[in-house]
Order: structure tokens, then C-alpha cells, then sequence
DNA sequence: TTGAAAGCGATACCAT
DNA sequence: ATGGTATCGCTTTCAA
């Protein structure tokens, strides 16, 4: 038998209702007294039966739940960091994470139906299609649960949302390459529809356009978004390097700048000594890549967390849809070297 | 105002039960028959009031959740494989993840009672310390909630636990290596007290052994666990390479090999040509190192599979606490080539 | 200072 | 075929 506030109420010979009160701490401010005898006997007994508050049932009650949802994609490990900073924001004010994993080709109908059913306090989410999201609004706000976005590359104006301002992460690295004294920066990247990519490629060219460096469309390289390093990445990355021989670049993302790295090394290309290169993201591994990668770092535990306040203020009623955007920290490494002068 | 049984039969003009016996589709093949005009009233006005069963309360009075619990550290991609695995096969049968990150500082009682608290169906655990463990299964157990071992390097009678078949996973690597021509072959990896380490190291020496290769305590490096490659751990690993020449090295990780890559290379000994280098894990960056690892691929999706799978066997009756050891799987790139002949 | 009782939303048995 | 009602474990108002 698990001990119920029944179960003591009955050894104590006591109400359930004193019980309640007593086990919730409510004896005390209130206008609510009761015997330090009684209280000391209700608590005794509850220790005793090893007595544990059943959530659930109280979240039926009051009919509200302490669980939050995390809807999205879940690649890579700066969304754990993401995730932990959610959770221990969370857990300070007694929240719990759910978890929804979706993929682009998830029916996000039914993760809505899920949500709704468990009776969510919100759902934060990230790395949704625009449909998805717009879908998962619709089903979602007629049951009155809030949602926010986390590093989420779209902004929506009915949506709260933290990220990384990699606006100016792109644009710091540009300013450290340029005062190493490089002049040929072109940038390395994945496809520009998606959300983050553009606006790092927007910094890069601010980045450079204010330090009065030039560049012109052709010092940017888009390659194809693959994990691995596919010949037609090669022969991109190789194309470039050749028509334009660049002292330095700087990628949409850490893997990108392996990637680079790779081609990089297979052309005898020395790296910082003839080429500097920094990511993007400060990926666990940026540290232990060959060489260790100089790269913008992005808090993504920080994102987290900041995402975590959005929410809870979403649901204090004091709702802002401005975005939360975070600092990032260029960490200087092995990839980055003052330029060549004669080469 | 958000529809419930109740307004669904208020609306239609029946009881609470039928709706509730139509909503859950218990009119047919039970005795209880309704009739089918009543069945599609109930049901579209369900529709119509955008009606979502309150899985919260069901819980309450079926006394079970189908909430899962995972407990433990949330380091590294890997573990979002894991965790996908257990969501993907746990979402089969309507089973939901929350989250319980808890590091070994994590005061475990705490996290116990929440799981208790939360009524869990079930908690997997991984990389607890062996005295948090204990503490969870005597605070759980009384609960009776399950408690399942997920990638968890040790092994106890009264739990089962999924894990990846390191023993034989690093044998393989050797039996590669050993295929390639090489003889000279050096073991590099962490505090042997942390499991797997030693399995892994277990496995290096059953293989050197069993392919006629000849190794002793002087082969195997142990190098201090840290991200980061600091200036200890570089002057561990150089240290080995001048003092036995090897052609080739296996490590206990796939950071542990990037680590290795980049002190061969501030030595300028050419990877693979001079030497060979195959990791362990098969991580999402092994295959963007530089130049691209071979190693030895966990299976973590499936391991965080399985590990739902005998969880539910667990709770239907069928407990087995013997280990499941899922196949590893040598991936070859370009850390690895065969030996030299003339040096 | 304490208890009785209503109610949260759902399930399921027993009548009808 | 359908409804009444007790129940799950907890919260909270109102009386005593």
C-alpha cells in the first residue's frame, strides 16, 4: 500500500483536510492554525509511511500541471545544453520537462493532441517547419498554452522567443580577422533560406563593409548541408580557395569549418599559417578538432534558461514577443593566425 | 471554457459514461452496445468542442501514468540518441520522457521523491554514481516504480540494463588493425575505474592476444580525462609515441583519438600513413575530424530501444536483469591505412 | 483549531 | 443501450 493523504489521516485520526494543510505548509500565515501537537503528529506519521505528494492528482485539482514541453527537432549537443538550461531554470520554480521529439516529417497534429492532452503549462520548441509551428499555434492557443521558441531561426510577432545574436558573433569574428590583418575573408556556409545561416552571412558582410574590407558576392560559398564531407563539398570548398585564395574565413558553423579544415588540409594548405579559419557555434568538439577551431561561441545554455523566463512570464501575464537575444564570445584558438605578410 | 466529458453530455443530452465509453471506443467488442446514432452524436460534437481526453486526470483514476523517467547526465549527443531511442519506442505505446537531469553532485533523494511524486510508470537511468544508484532503487522500490540501466558502465544483479557490446567493439578495432599489417599497436584512454574504459581496454588486450600480437602494461597510455587537450595530456601521449614507435593506436573515445590526432600532428607524423588511429563511438563529429575518424560505432539509438523494451517487460512480469549487449558496428575512414612495410 | 463536503475530470460497475 | 453513482487522491470553502 503507498501512503495516501487518506492513509495518514486515519492513523492520525485526523481529517484528510488537516492533513492537507499541515503536509502543504498552509498552517502557517494563513489564517488557518492548527495544534503544533496535531501538526507534529501528521508529519511524524507521513515520514513514517514514507508519505509522497501524488502530483497528478493534485494537478487534476488545480488544474494545472508543472510540465513543460519541449517540442522539436533534437540533434546535437548544444541542444542538451539547451534542454538542461530549460530544465534547471524549470526546476527552480518547480516546472518539469516533457519531451516531444519532431522531425520535419512528424504530424504535428498529433504531438498538439499530445500536448493538450498531458495539460502542458507551455511548450517551448525550436527547428519546426513554419507550418508545423503555425499548426502547433492553432491547435494550442484554444487550450490556452502558451508557446515560445528557443534558437529558433524565424521570428513570429505572437511569439516570445531567445536566441544567440549571431548578427554580431559573425560580425566579431570579422572584426578579430581583420585586426590579425587579414583582407581576403570570404565566408563558407549552408543554405541561406535557412534562418541562421542569413543572418551570420548579414553580419559577415556588416563585418566587413565596417572594417572596409572587400567582398562582392562571390566571396561567399554556399555548400550543400551534409554531415559528411561529400565530394561536391570538396570540390565547392576547392573552387573557391583556388579562384580566390582567401587568408582567412568564416563559416555559418563549426562543422562547416571541419569540413573546411579537411579540404583545407588536402590542398597543403597550412592552417592558421596560410589560412585562419573560425566557425560557428562553439560546439563541444570545436576544442578538440585538428587544429583546435577558434569559433563564436553561442550560450545555448543560457539560451535556455532565458527561454525558460519567457515562458514564465508569458504566464504571468506580462507576455513579450521581443526577442531575447543573447551575447556570443569568439574563443581564440589554433585556426586563427595574424596574416602572411609576404606570401 | 475547454470541453470535458461532462460538456460533451450535456450537449448531447446523455451521461458522462456513455461519452466516455464512446470516446475510448469501448462499445464495441465489450458487451456494452450503443447505439450508433448516439456513438456519432457524442462523437461529433466531441469534434466540434475540440474535446482532449485530460490524460492527467484518466491517470488519476486508472492509477497509472504513462510517463517514463530518465535519470542521469545529459552529456554529449550521444545521449540524445539514447534518449530518442526510449522516446521513439516508448511513443509505440503512448509512453512520454521526463526529464530528471541529475549530475553526481545531484542530491538523488530529492530527484527521488520527484519521481515518486510524479508516479512515474518507470525510471532509466545512466551514469549515476553507484551510491546514487543505490539511493534510487531503495527510495523507488518501496514506490514500485522499475528502474532499467541504460549505457551504464556497471552492472548489477537486481537490474537489467542495455548497453553497447564494448568488449568485442574494441577487439574488432585490433582485428582491423591486425588485418592491415600492423603489430606495433598501443592502447590510449581514461581512468580505467570508469567501466567501459576497461572493457574497451579488456577488449585491446583480448584482441592483441588472440591475433598473436605482442603487448604489455608498457602499451597501454592512460591519459588524464579532460575536454580539453591540455599540455599533461600532450606530453602523456608524446611520451608513448616516442618511447614504442607504434604504427598504429586504438582509443578508448573518439575525443581521446582527436586528441591523439592533433599531438601526431604537432609531432609531424603523418596520420594514416605513418600511423593509424581508430576511436571509439562513432560520434556525429568523428566523421568531420581531420582527417575523418575510423572507429568503432555504438548503436545508441538502439541501445536507448532496448532499454525501453525491457522496461516493459519489466512491468509485465517478465523481468530479466541479464545484460543486452548490442553489436557494434567498425565504420572505416581515413584514420587508418595499412602498415609501411620499410619505415 | 478541526472536519465535512463539494469538486477536479475521468473510469467502471451495477442497475435499468 | 444508457444512466446513476462510487471512486481515484487531492484542494479548498464553509461550518462548527
Amino acid at each position: 500500500m503507498v501512503a495516501t493523504m487518506q492513509s495518514i489521516a486515519d492513523a492520525a485520526g485526523v481529517s484528510r483536510a488537516t492533513v492537507s494543510y499541515v503536509l502543504n505548509g498552509r498552517h502557517i500565515g494563513s489564517r488557518m492554525k492548527i495544534n503544533h501537537v496535531t501538526v507534529s503528529k501528521v508529519e511524524k506519521i507521513a515520514e513514517l509511511q514514507g508519505y509522497c505528494r501524488n502530483e497528478i492528482a493534485r494537478a487534476v485539482k488545480t488544474g494545472k500541471t508543472n510540465a513543460i514541453g519541449i517540442v522539436g527537432g533534437l540533434s546535437g549537443s548544444y541542444c542538451l545544453e539547451i534542454i538542461k538550461g530549460i530544465s534547471d531554470a524549470g526546476a527552480t520554480q518547480g516546472y518539469f520537462i516533457k519531451l516531444f521529439p519532431a522531425e520535419l516529417s512528424t504530424d504535428i497534429e498529433q504531438i498538439a493532441r499530445q500536448c493538450a492532452g498531458q495539460r502542458l503549462a507551455g511548450v517551448i520548441c525550436s527547428s519546426l517547419s513554419e507550418e508545423q509551428l503555425h499548426l502547433l499555434r492553432e491547435r494550442l492557443e484554444g487550450k490556452h498554452i502558451p508557446i515560445v521558441l528557443v534558437d529558433n531561426c524565424f521570428h513570429h510577432d505572437w511569439c516570445p522567443r531567445a536566441i544567440s545574436d549571431d548578427f554580431n558573433g559573425a560580425k566579431s569574428a570579422v572584426k578579430y580577422l581583420s585586426s590579425l590583418g587579414h583582407r581576403k575573408i570570404i565566408h563558407i556556409t549552408n543554405d541561406l533560406n535557412f534562418g541562421f545561416s542569413r543572418l551570420r552571412y548579414d553580419g559577415y558582410c556588416a563585418g566587413m563593409d565596417e572594417y572596409g574590407l572587400k567582398r562582392d558576392a562571390g566571396s561567399l560559398c554556399v555548400i550543400d548541408s551534409n554531415l559528411e564531407l561529400t565530394e561536391s563539398i570538396r570540390a565547392q570548398i576547392r573552387e573557391i580557395f583556388l579562384r580566390l585564395k582567401p587568408t582567412a574565413v568564416t563559416c555559418g558553423s563549426d562543422p562547416i569549418a571541419m569540413k573546411v579544415i579537411i579540404v583545407a588540409s588536402e590542398l597543403n594548405i597550412k592552417i592558421p599559417d596560410d589560412l585562419s579559419i573560425i566557425g560557428y557555434a562553439g560546439l563541444d568538439y570545436s576544442v578538440i578538432s585538428n587544429p583546435p577551431l577558434t569559433t563564436v561561441i553561442q550560450p545555448f545554455y543560457e539560451v535556455g534558461r532565458q527561454a525558460f523566463y519567457l515562458f514564465e512570464k508569458n504566464i504571468n501575464g506580462s507576455k513579450t514577443v521581443a526577442d531575447v537575444k543573447l551575447p556570443t564570445e569568439l574563443i581564440i584558438r589554433n585556426s586563427t593566425a595574424p596574416v602572411k605578410k609576404f606570401l
